[in-house]
DNA sequence: AAACGCCGCAACCGCCGAGGT
DNA sequence: AACCTCGGCGGTTGCGGCGTT
């Protein structure tokens, strides 16, 4: 037996809805609930489809949806979640209050996924696009510094973006809440990502979204605690040590772990020395005031004027440059092949 | 000023899963 | 077990606004 349709076609007004139509449907939820949108048209006096009223209602009407741009925060929320749920916007938006998954659908469609691909990277995985590579200026920078040559980097098995990072932080901010012992067992194992990527999926129950903490933003404060819980105070004090040096000099051992990708990295004037390409996070991080932190790695605040879940809307006045530069920072923080946790902690 | 094209967003469409009978 | 309803989701469309020529 085929579908029947939710209800009679014939009759039902489609299209914009006017302001008397809205007020309605507000009236008619305000007194009744929403629920049942079966009845509600009939019941509310409308002429509308059931589904048409909840697609208004959850969509437009709802008082406690943020109307306004995205913020930095938001737009960095979207990206990470993104990367680890796909297009599982309800989901998204779950983590983003006041944004409905439309919203973000729409957003991500006409922003972010154009800016992903004018950067080449491919928004359906993250990774950077090998057909769009400039493959002259990857090898006239590797001509320049062949110390920045990476193989592996060019066959693809190694992306720019990072988004094992990006899994990274939403998977420890799943882990807060579960079970923090098998993180740094799994970082021991040096076998994190597959793990992680395997709790990350457990869905979340809505009102888990609601504070602060808990929503896809890695807040320092989360960030601080979890290093304490997980004894990764070495990581971070000696990533944090890394930033606090006074000149442009990069530690050799850091510098090992974290190259400069060809396709990003400047001719550096002398060859022997890699110089880290201006764009990358981690220059950004440690031209910021000279506060390089894990926590801001992982979380990125650095240009967040505001908190995701401010009760104002915020109104982004920022260019769509300035963000595809901001995104083009969250995107390229790699770690290399090979790299070892352990080592390194 | 008119024509054209692009962009953003609200709304629609079709499918799916859950739950009830 | 089969059928049916309902709510929800993701993909797509179409229209209005805006900028450019």
């Amino acid at each position: 037996m085929g579908r029947t349709p939710c209800c009679e076609k014939n009759g039902l007004k489609k299209g914009p809805w006017t302001p008397e139509e809205d007020l309605k449907l507000i009236n008619h939820i305000q007194l009744h609930g929403p629920g049942n949108w079966r009845n509600l048209p009939k019941n509310a006096g409308l002429q509308r489809c059931g589904k048409s009223c909840r697609l208004r209602w959850t969509n437009y009407l709802r008082p406690d949806i943020k109307r306004g741009r995205f913020s930095f925060e938001e737009e960095e929320t979207i990206i990470q979640l993104h990367g680890i749920l796909g297009n599982k916007w309800s989901s998204i938006a779950a983590r983003l209050p006041g944004r409905t998954d439309n919203e973000i659908k729409n957003y991500w469609n006409t922003h972010i996924r154009k800016r992903m691909l004018r950067m080449g990277i491919d928004p359906v995985t993250h990774a950077p696009r090998l057909d769009l590579l400039d493959l002259s200026s990857i090898l006239s920078s590797s001509v320049c510094n062949p110390t920045i040559l990476n193989v592996s980097n060019l066959l693809g098995s190694q992306p720019l973006v990072n988004p094992e990072m990006l899994k990274l932080a939403d998977a420890i901010l799943s882990l807060k809440q579960e079970n923090l012992v098998p993180l740094a067992r799994n970082i021991q194992e040096n076998q994190i990502f597959n793990s992680l990527m395997q709790k990350q999926v457990q869905p979340l129950q809505p009102n888990q979204y609601q504070t602060p903490l808990q929503e896809g933003v890695f807040s320092s404060e989360m960030s601080n605690q979890l290093v304490q819980d997980n004894n990764l105070e070495g990581l971070c004090s000696k990533v944090e040590t890394y930033g606090n040096c006074s000149d442009n000099s990069i530690p050799s051992d850091l510098n090992e772990h974290f190259v400069c990708h060809p396709n990003h990295g400047n001719c550096s004037s002398n060859p022997t020395v890699p110089e880290i390409q201006e764009n990358s996070v981690f220059q950004s991080l440690y031209n910021s005031n000279q506060n390089f932190s894990f926590s801001s790695v992982v979380s990125t605040p650095i240009s967040s004027p505001t908190p995701i879940n401010s009760s104002s809307t915020f109104i982004n006045s920022s260019t769509e440059d300035e963000k595809e530069s901001y995104c083009s920072n969250l995107f390229k923080f790699e770690i290399p092949e090979g790299f070892d946790f352990d080592e390194f902690m």
